[in-house]
RNA sequence: UCCUCUGUAGCUCAGCGGUAGAGCGGGUGGCUGUUAACCACUAGGUCGUUGGUUCGAAUCCAACCGGAGGAGCCA
């Protein structure tokens, strides 16, 4: 007998009649006569309620002792539920214990705060929390990938180990290796010359772009920012989309088309989870996430929203200049109280921003952009970058960059440049986003923090 | 790196200068189809660590350690 996901047998029209499922018990009422055990096996938010008899053979030695966290394999019919909360349950015919539980197995009914469960992040996706956030994790990583085959995207894989910095793009891990406690560098550097942990993978995206047309990359990346926020981690996942023959305006377009697709995307293919999410982490998000599918994203270049933010009359700790970066307080009043919608900035004045990116015909803005979502922030950077020969030289000597080092960088506009574009988004960022969850800690199974590389 | 808050039972918290508490979880028993089940009994604590003030410190003070939130930087 084969087992059935409790996801399938849950979603029957009609009673599959007699199944096997297996599963952890999330938990067990006994009366007398009978015993209810809720089983759920991660295919779905719910639980199977599993009625077993005290006649049932085996009931003492299986049955009797199952606490929490205990796994079981269950064979019985399903049939209609007697009782209120749920449309099938199964009449069990054999219990079989597979791996006993202790009474100490932490986690409990109810109650319990995010911090203790970070503590225990080798269980906690056994909680309908982090069950329902850790498969909305996976079909998000799906959607995005649909959303870039559907159309012609290749997709990429940029190394993990690199000599390039990506301009300062933050603090990054060195890459060596060791013998007992001594560190090779120097003559003895593995590469011949210092690598790091990757802080991005654009640079080398743009090489494929200028040969794939439209290309996407989307693995981990790392950041050795001594940061201690909610939106920071020093390992997470980006997706970085690269797109010859494009302009800024394509490239925001593109942009904004994608978080429609995702958050559309998760409307309808995660809808028990999202309606848990809207129930118990953040009561506005599904009418939210509709908000944000149906309607139309702002765009204001990054002068206009200077003005409305200097006549907004709002008291910000950080005055508006222009000529500076937006604060975390000024984009969250763009988003957040002005537009109140997702909110897409561009123009920036070039001296904030990197190398790469193209110098506007004013000559002193970039193509650059900003996407901005309540309660986020920013969610996807991007820009249009630099295609000719002499401009990028020209910030490359501005920005202190060795063009030797560059060499290859610098090629792509020696030989066939084109113009492109691209952006970054922060995968769990947007699982943030979508999900209601306020820590970058809670939507990541493992969290790399500073100080915290556990399990 | 800076600022703020926080650390009491396995978990969530109350107690805030005078004998260490509750709910949940655990154990034992009971029980009507329960669903954060219910009822009764029960075990469980160097109050983060070190030092200080005091007749007396979980409580006040200092340092350190851990956790969280915010800022900067960014995705």
């Amino acid at each position: 007998m084969t087992r059935s996901p409790i996801a399938t047998v849950l979603q029957s029209e009609n009673s599959p009649g007699k199944v096997l499922v297996s599963g952890w018990v999330r938990t067990k009422r006994d009366s007398k006569a009978f015993s209810f055990v809720e089983v759920n096996d991660g295919s779905c938010l719910s639980n199977l309620q599993i009625v077993a008899d005290a006649t049932l053979p085996g009931y003492e030695e299986a049955v009797l002792p199952l606490h929490t966290g205990a796994s079981v394999e269950v064979i019985g019919e399903i049939v209609e539920s007697q009782g209120k909360g749920q449309k099938w349950e199964m009449q069990a015919s054999e219990v079989r214990l597979l791996g006993a539980a202790d009474g100490d197995f932490p986690l409990q009914k109810k109650g319990h705060s995010m911090e203790f469960l970070r503590s225990i992040a080798h269980l906690r996706p056994r909680s309908n929390l982090f069950g329902a956030v850790f498969r909305v994790r996976s079909r998000m990583a799906y959607a995005i990938h649909q959303f870039f085959q559907d159309r012609g995207f290749v997709y990429v894989h940029t190394p993990i180990i690199t000599a390039s910095d990506c301009e300062g793009a933050g603090e990054m891990f060195r890459v060596v290796t060791t013998e007992g406690d001594e560190i090779h560098l120097g003559d003895e550097e593995f590469f011949g010359k210092p690598s790091y942990l990757t802080v991005s993978g654009q640079l080398e995206g743009e090489t494929f772009a200028c040969a794939l047309s439209n290309i996407y990359t989307f693995g981990p990346t790392f950041r050795a920012e001594n940061s201690h926020t909610s939106r920071h981690a020093s390992e997470f996942w980006m997706i970085e989309p690269e797109m010859a023959f494009c302009d800024l305006e394509g490239d925001m377009d593109i942009a904004e088309e994608m978080v429609q697709y995702l958050v559309g995307d998760m409307l309808t293919s995660c809808a028990e989870d999202l309606a848990f999410f809207s129930r118990f982490v953040d009561k506005g998000l599904k009418e939210r996430l509709e908000f944000v599918r149906d309607r139309p994203f702002e765009r204001v270049t990054y002068e206009e929203a200077v003005q409305i933010l200097n006549d907004s009359g709002e008291a910000f700790e950080y005055s508006v200049e222009y000529g500076a970066n937006l604060q975390s307080e000024h984009e969250r009043y763009l988003t957040e109280t002005h537009f109140r919608c997702p909110t897409t900035v561009y123009n920036y004045p070039a001296s904030i921003k990197p190398f790469y990116m193209r110098r506007n015909d004013d000559g002193k803005t970039v193509a650059a952009m900003d996407v901005l979502v309540p309660g986020i922030g920013e969610l996807i950077g991007g820009s249009q970058r630099e295609e000719r020969l002499d401009f990028l030289r020209k910030n490359m000597a501005e920005h202190d960059l060795s063009e030797e080092e560059y060499d290859w960088y610098v090629d792509l506009r020696r030989y066939g440049s084109v113009k492109h574009a691209g952006f970054g988004l922060g995968f769990e960022r947007l699982l943030m986003f979508v999900t209601g969850v306020a820590n970058i800690r809670d939507v990541i199974p493992f969290p790399r923090t500073p100080g915290v590389a556990d399990f």
